[in-house]
Parts: C-alpha cells; structure tokens; sequence
DNA sequence: AAGTGATCATAA
DNA sequence: TTATGATCACTT
C-alpha cells in the first residue's frame, strides 16, 4: 500500500501532459496507481476523486486557501457528467470568512484568485455507472472571457455585499447569476459567526462560494472536450 | 429533473 | 474550528 505523490508540475504543459497520462482510466485504476483504497460506502468517498487527481498531477497548496497549483496559478476542479454530457453537479470554489469578505475586493479575494485559472478535469458522474468504473476525461486549461468575468464579478460583489450587511436570511442559493453562495458544513449544528441585521455577530452556517452547473456547462461546451 | 440546503471524510 | 475535496438527498 504504498501512497505516491507527483511532484508538483512546473509549467501549464507539464501539467496538461500529466492529464493525458490520466485520461481515459477509471477511477479504479487510478486508485490502484495511488496505492489508494476505494470504499464502497458512496458518503465515504465524497470528494474522493479530486483527491486522487490531485495526488495524480501533483498539487501543492494542501489545506490552504490558494490555488491548487499554487505557483502556477492554477485551480484544480473535477467536473462530474452526467449521461447527457453536462455537469451534474455544482462546482464549490471556496469558503467564505462572513467577518472579513466586506474588505476584500473581487481582486484580491480567495474565489478570484482561484477561478482566475482553473485546470477543469471532466469525470464520469452518471450514477448508474459504477464509481469504480468512471474514467476520468480530457482535462483542460480555462480562464473566462471578459464577458463572464465581469458576471462573476458583480455576482460576487453582490452575494459579498449580502453577507457583509447583514443580509443572511435573505441570501439564499437562488441568487447569483454563475455564483452562489450556499452552506458550506460538516452539518447544520456546526455554526460559525456572520453579521446579522445590525451589524452584531450572529451564528449562522458556514457559507461558501459555488459555480452553478449551468455556467460550467457551457464552459466544457466552449472548450468542447469531454471523454 | 433541477435546484437548494445538508452532509461526509480528512488534515492541520 | 477552518480549510481542503465534493456529492447526497430532500424540496420544488
């Protein structure tokens, strides 16, 4: 049972020839190159398969708040298809701090900087496929156009503006137009402090930022490339 | 069927 | 507890 970790990739074309050398394998397979056990438990191998990538391609940033490929300036995202190609899941981007969002700016915040560049790796998520059996698709290099960035951007100044005044009732998952903003929590008793209606500290869920799937949909389509 | 809210595993 | 990796499961 020995673990392997690669060594982090230097350049964005040692990284895309590290997904090619993964594409096409089944999430067995790649398990069984990690020297890493599948449960059989389907809640006890949530997130699973973007560990195993990670280890595959080698990511550096671990438990930290910074893109995967933290020299680089990469994220890494796995992009679950469903059995008509599209996403059948949102995508999470990252946590939110609810006491310290109201400085940042979209620029300097933690979701910018990791969907500035996202390395989207496309994995077969029809649950009538075995998970074993999945394989993982053609990875591929992503940044928005100027025209999605400015989306993301406002849909983040608004949810952040939400959260930052107090707003937290009235924030729900329906608003954002590529981003939302939804429980992000080992469970609902495991509370944290955002701002309530009068600027007080309140305890509320943890919260963090996700792309719909309807946005990542159209960003595999663009790119074109699934298994 | 989609969309939203809840939850699971693990590391530091 | 907060971060990482997400998917589960109930509601609409």
């Amino acid at each position: 049972m020995t673990e392997t970790q690669a060594l982090p990739p230097t350049s964005e074309s040692e990284l895309l020839s590290r997904c090619k050398a993964i594409e096409g394998k089944s999430i067995a397979a790649l398990a069984g190159d990690l020297g890493i056990m599948v449960p059989d438990d389907p809640l006890k191998r949530k997130g699973l398969t973007g560990s195993l990538i990670e280890k595959a391609l080698g990511t550096t940033a671990g438990t930290q708040a910074k893109p995967d490929f933290d020299k680089l300036g990469i994220e890494l995202k796995t992009m679950p298809l469903g059995p008509n190609g599209k996403p059948c899941e949102s995508t999470f981007v990252t946590s939110i701090q609810l006491l310290t969002v109201h400085q940042e700016t979209w620029e300097g915040s933690s979701c910018y900087a990791k969907l500035k560049r996202v390395l989207w790796v496309p994995v077969e998520g029809d649950r009538v496929i075995p998970y074993h059996q999945r394989r993982i698709g053609q990875g591929f290099l992503w940044s928005a156009n100027a025209v999605d960035m400015a989306i993301l951007k406002n849909d983040w100044e608004m949810l952040t503006f939400m959260l930052a005044s107090g707003k937290l009732e009235a924030l729900d998952a329906s608003m954002g137009e590529y981003l939302q903003v939804r429980p992000k929590a080992a469970n609902s008793r495991a509370l944290c402090y955002g701002f309530g209606e009068q600027g007080n500290k309140v305890l509320t869920l943890p919260r963090g930022f996700y792309l719909r799937a309807g946005f990542t949909g159209n960003i595999i389509q663009q790119y074109g490339l699934n298994q």
